[in-house]
DNA sequence: AAATCATATGCCGATATAAGAATATGTCAA
DNA sequence: TTGACATATTCTTATATCGGCATATGATTT
């Protein structure tokens, strides 16, 4: 078996650098291809190849505008990710190590509470 | 040339889903690798082959005890991946579009305001 | 030392990639 | 209709992957 399609899903669609730079412009704003490769310095078939796969995994739409293809970021696509992260997140923030003492000195107290489960 | 290597960075590390489980179990506590093979139902090759990647993108940490290897979480190797979701947090969560609207109103504020900033 | 347990590595095969260049498709303008 | 512009697709080449299986490495026990 061969590693996962890039359009398998955002984690694999995302893991493209280029991909992610493309996804930071559009948080901008809806962009032309040309516009996108341009301002990342791409030539236009990645742009388009790139954008494929973006869209494959619902990471942009597009909307047809004269010659132009407009594309739009949908950050919808990205929450898996995100949701996955965050349960990281308490490794290494302050703030959450905060908690997560509160949360080992309630356990402390309940394992030494004798009222049974 | 073709896709980037898996251990380029966590973003292609974390693309393949059982990498993502093993990390999941990890986050439980240090485990030695048959005990995430079992877990996981994979055998044993395969959850050491991941392994490595995981920890050579510096996910996980390895400690020598007896004959087993415990390998142990390292969160902070995705902060770089809940850095750049973060910001895209807002094309989905509710709160933050209302953070966006009093953002907003703001900016509206300041443009009809002439006393400076 | 030999047997056993725990883990790592090597090899194989099928497959998908990413960039580059050329070209196809499609739209608008003159 | 012809030409210019915007974008998508195709083909090529080099390469890394993942699972399965066999085996190497290393530590522990008897």
């Amino acid at each position: 078996m061969a590693r996962a399609a890039t359009t398998t899903d955002a984690f694999n669609a995302v893991a493209e650098p280029r991909r992610r730079q493309i996804l930071d412009v559009l948080a901008g704003g809806e962009r032309p291809v040309n516009d996108l490769a341009h301002e990342l310095g791409l030539a236009q078939p990645q742009v388009s190849k790139h954008l494929r796969v973006l869209r494959e995994v619902g990471a942009v739409d597009v909307r047809e505008e004269g010659r132009q293809r407009m594309y739009r970021l949908n950050g919808e696509a990205l929450k898996p990710i995100h949701d996955w992260v965050k349960n990281y997140e308490r490794t290494w923030s302050e703030r959450f190590e905060a908690l997560d003492v509160v949360l080992e000195e309630l356990k402390q107290e309940e394992d030494g509470d004798d009222s049974g489960e």
